[in-house]
DNA sequence: ATCAAGTCTGAAACTTGTTCTAGATTAGCG
DNA sequence: CGCTAATCTAGAACAAGTTTCAGACTTGAT
């Protein structure tokens, strides 16, 4: 889990750090108002109490400033989820119960959720270690849920996919195009996923 | 499915359908070159021979623009392959050598791919019509691979988790996260959905 | 052919993300 | 303390998406 690969990442200082919270703080209140467009870097760098060419120095795009934000928001998730886990009887069920509770987390803040989500996946390839960073929150988040220590490559793949299906039903349901009930759905059918490859000797065929 | 819902769309002249041609055209050939970036309002303007003004009455946004760019090469790719169906056994083969053969077809020109995907996936909710259009194209290319007249709720449902698997994962290739090789066994993976959702001893023929 | 309404053009203006610069502040160090 | 390098600030400048506007051109009806 500890892979602090970038080149050189320089310890902050404590102004540092605050600067840094105060910045993400703002970005996520910003976004909660009005979602991606209300994220404006003057007015980030502004509620920051920042100047522009220090949030920029912090975070090198308004696309990186959000996927940090969702970094941070996905951590404290992670974490709220691992005091209570999910009850459910099979792997399948306790995953669908997992992301339907994030999934409901996001609904309080809609607007929040729209701008690092929409961030998230127009990111280019400048972002990727920072998405990835986020890839792999979503993942051991599944894998709590699945209560898996060590998976299979099969039960990656699934797990693969059900990152896929959350990302993509998150944005139709952000976009208007999908109901709650519609993403309910879908989760729970990507989720039985798990049951396929859960048989220890149910190989792929 | 026949649904020109949108108030009165007033019937083009010959000139203005070549404007739009000609605007759609240009839009291609820039993404083609550079990808998302590469396409400007102002040089798809110049490159269609028509005033800035003029574009924006076309297409409202630039990201309307790439998802009608998307919506126009879709539906050339949804004929080139009704020409030449797939031809597995299965219904979760033929999905999978489809959407498999449509991502070999991207891969061609991964900068037009880009822009295209990055579009759709951005676009907020005063494009949804658009963006529904794409996906509804897209179910229709995937009901014709499981050559499926009348599907079932269920099996629908595995199509859009299909469909999200599709778009999440060619986000993933298009940003470098993931290999080609990787997209493959996430589609592989997802149509085994299809497995669990056919008639039960109907082999579908 | 003529008029009115709608469309297109060219150009400027406005917005917001991003970059750049010169000077002030801070941090680490002797 | 006093120096130096790094960091921060304020603000201008630049880039590309979007809007606006006055005037020229089309179109359709009379």
């Amino acid at each position: 889990m500890t892979a602090d690969a970038r080149p050189a990442a320089p310890p902050l200082t404590e102004r540092q750090e605050a600067r840094r919270r105060r910045i993400l703080h703002a970005s996520a209140q910003l976004a909660s108002r009005g979602g991606f467009e209300a994220v404006q870097m003057r007015e980030v760098a502004e509620a920051a109490g920042v100047a522009l060419g220090t949030l920029y120095r912090y975070f090198p795009s308004k696309i990186h400033l959000l996927v940090a934000t969702m970094q941070d928001q996905l951590q404290h998730m992670h974490s709220t989820l691992r005091k209570r886990p999910p009850a459910g009887d099979d792997a399948a069920q306790r995953v669908a119960e997992t992301l339907m509770r994030a999934f409901r987390a996001l609904q309080r803040e809609p607007h929040l959720a729209d701008a690092m989500v929409r961030a998230l996946t127009f990111a280019d390839r400048s972002v990727s270690p920072e998405v990835d960073t986020v890839s792999r929150l979503t993942t051991a988040i599944i894998l709590d849920a699945m209560g898996l220590e060590h998976p299979t490559p099969e039960q990656l793949s699934a797990v693969r996919v059900i990152e896929h299906t959350w990302h993509s039903a998150l944005i139709t349901w952000l976009s208007g195009r999908a109901s709650i009930a519609q993403v309910k759905i879908d989760i729970e059918t990507v989720c039985r996923l798990i049951d396929l490859t859960a048989e220890p000797g149910a190989g792929r065929g």
